[in-house]
Parts: C-alpha cells; sequence; structure tokens
DNA sequence: ATGTGACTCTAAGTCCGTT
DNA sequence: AAACGGACTTAGAGTCACA
C-alpha cells in the first residue's frame, strides 16, 4: 500500500523545485487545479495515467517520481 | 494518456520471466485473479497503488516496471 | 494562488460464475 | 491455468462555488 500522502509530497517538492505553482502545472498536465490541488495533499491518490501526465507537466520522467517514492519508503518505512 | 494495453504486456512480460502463473501472482499481490487478468489483458488499468502491489510480487522495482513502459512508448509511439 | 465541500460520472477493484 | 462475463461497491476523475 503506498500512501497517497507521500506521493503528494513528493510531487509537491518537484513542483516546488520546478518554480511552478499548482495552477500553471495542473494546465500543462491537463487536469482540474482543484484536483491536483487534492493529489499533492494526499486527498486523492493519483492513477498511473494521471502520474504521467504531472510527470510530463514536470517535464520529467514518470519512473523518476516512483523511484522517488521508492526512496522515500525505504528511508521512512511505513508501520 | 497511457495505454493499458500496453501496461498488460509490459507487467506480463515480467511475469512470464519469473515463470508464475496469474493465480500466483495475484495472490502474492493481494489482487483479485479475475481482476489481474483484465489488467494484463489491457481492460483495466492499474492505480499507482495496485502497480506497487504488482512489482512486489514480481519483487522488483516499480520504477522498474515504469520505465518500461517509458521505452515503450518512445520506441513504439502512439498514433 | 491555494484549500475545501459537494456534487456527477466513470473506472478500479471484488465476487459470483462459466467456457 | 487462464479467458470471459455479470453485478456489485468503492474511489478517482472531473467540475463548480466559495472562502
Amino acid at each position: 500500500m503506498v500512501s497517497a500522502a507521500l506521493v503528494g509530497q513528493v510531487i509537491q517538492s518537484y513542483r516546488l523545485r520546478k518554480g511552478m505553482s499548482q495552477e500553471v502545472l495542473s494546465g500543462l498536465a491537463g487536469l482540474d487545479r482543484t484536483h491536483y490541488s487534492k493529489i499533492e495533499r494526499g486527498l486523492r491518490s493519483p492513477t498511473l495515467d494521471t502520474l504521467f501526465k504531472i510527470a510530463q507537466a514536470l517535464d520529467i520522467p514518470p519512473s523518476d517520481i516512483v523511484r522517488q517514492i521508492e526512496q522515500q519508503i525505504s528511508e521512512y518505512p511505513e508501520p
């Protein structure tokens, strides 16, 4: 089980590193801004499809995001 | 947009390489067997959560599967 | 520029089968 | 062992008004 909060946290850190607003990112990804906002806060856990859209907007390979999630899990194992 | 058929194809190739049946794999992943069957046939596209479960059952990093999907997309671009 | 609640719609995921 | 189908429940996708 993958924590939705962790996924959101990883995605947000990528977004902030790019200096993008939620508005711009969600626009590029073709997602509704409020929907994206919920994903970042872990209120929704994205489908694989949505993850690919977000990665595309961030201009990074989707596998980078997934690998980052893996690392977070191994560093901070969930109970 | 990620083709569900492509995802299923990639996952299936990993499973066959491991010499596992759908029954064993879905059991390890904690998924319904018929549901997993549909994913392989591209009738369902898994959530990020389900992808992690499948990767765990395959004993490979989830990012490996995602990277494989990316490669397939770049090699055989979709119209 | 972001958070939130309240929706509808669609698909993921489960469970019962048969071929 | 796996494809295939039907009926069902749950949750994400997508949208809006408002703070």
